[in-house]
DNA sequence: TCCCAGGGAGGAT
DNA sequence: ATCCTCCATGGG
């Protein structure tokens, strides 16, 4: 990693994320507008992706852009913070290795399922570097996850833009510009479910975020307790929680804890499992979850991906 | 106007 | 276990 310049009076920064410390390729442009939900959509300027988050309690605004193609590339970061601070590029790295998955084995999945798994390789082509994506606070994917119920990917993020700007901390940075972090579960606890509704647009999920936030801000629930249990022992805390269902806790840990065993069902991924893999014929989403689980195991969750992709663009009649 | 969106809860069968 | 219906809101 090198760096252009230590952190200055600006502190802005930029680095590269070496080649070699990402596992396989990489397609920054599929995975971040793939529509995965842990945190609100990264906003996009041409191939240029930004996104805020919080290292070592410091805000950081961070831009990556990926240069050429899939296989051969540069993965340049660009960034800006409010306080000058050391160690910056390699926290953030750290970060980034994490939320784009830049160490799972993608070369690895794609040989041992093109011959394991003729339906699912079948996406392999067009998707080729669609990596899965990770949440950086648990909070903010739970409630993320809450917001997708019966709800589009646009929806649900203009309700969670709505929540920042409402009730999260505003960030300045040195470069002239105004952010909103994502409220805390203490900041949300305090509304009412009719206010909280009316000011972001969420509809009836508001009871459920309210009062999830209020057994998280009352310590009742302890999600980081919670994500170091196996996962069927996750799944059953999360489904005692309002709001969460199985597709809600399957990407709550998929999404937001990082469990690769999860396979969160929704219309989509009941729609082309039942079609692929069951000839047509509609089993349960309870049997399609438990299905993906036994059949892919660790790699449930990006199969899922995969899966969900390709039948969103509308291919599935290539099977 | 109707239907749908990366569903969940409560009830009836 | 599986199958209803209702739940707010905005986009097509």
């Amino acid at each position: 990693m090198q760096m252009t310049g230590q952190p200055t009076a600006t502190q802005s920064f930029s680095f590269e994320i070496p080649r070699a410390n990402i596992n396989g390729p990489l397609n920054l442009t599929e995975t971040v507008l793939s529509g995965q939900t842990s945190e609100p959509e990264w906003l996009r300027d041409g191939a240029w992706f930004t996104n805020v988050t919080v290292l070592d309690n410091k805000p950081v605004k961070y831009t990556v852009n990926q240069v050429d193609n899939v296989d051969d590339f540069s993965l340049k970061v660009r960034g800006v913070m409010d306080v000058s601070t050391g160690g910056v590029t390699e926290n953030l790295e750290k970060h980034l290795t994490q939320g784009l998955g830049l160490r799972d084995d993608l070369d690895f999945f794609y040989r041992k399922f093109a011959a394991e798994d003729k339906v699912l390789s079948l996406t392999f082509k067009n998707l080729r570097g669609l990596r899965l994506m990770r949440g950086a606070d648990l909070f903010e994917s739970l409630i993320c996850s809450i917001l997708s119920q019966n709800n589009s990917v646009k929806l649900w993020n203009r309700s969670a833009r709505l929540m920042m700007q409402h009730y999260g901390r505003v960030v300045a940075f040195p470069d002239g510009s105004q952010e909103f972090l994502f409220p805390r579960a203490e900041a949300l606890a305090k509304l009412k479910p009719r206010e909280l509704s009316a000011k972001t647009s969420m509809g009836y999920r508001a009871k459920p975020v309210v009062n999830v936030s209020r057994m998280i801000a009352g310590e009742e629930v302890n999600l980081i307790a919670l994500t170091k249990k196996p996962y069927a022992d996750a799944v059953s805390l999360l489904l005692e929680l309002p709001g969460v269902g199985p597709k809600v806790a399957d990407c709550f840990l998929l999404y937001g804890a990082g469990y690769h065993e999860s396979a969160p069902v929704d219309v989509w991924i009941h729609r082309i499992v039942s079609k692929l893999y069951f000839h047509g014929k509609k089993v349960s989403r309870l049997k399609t979850g438990r299905f993906l689980r036994e059949r892919f195991r660790e790699w449930a969750g990006y199969a899922q991906l995969y899966l969900f992709d390709y039948a969103r663009t509308g291919e599935i009649s290539a099977a």
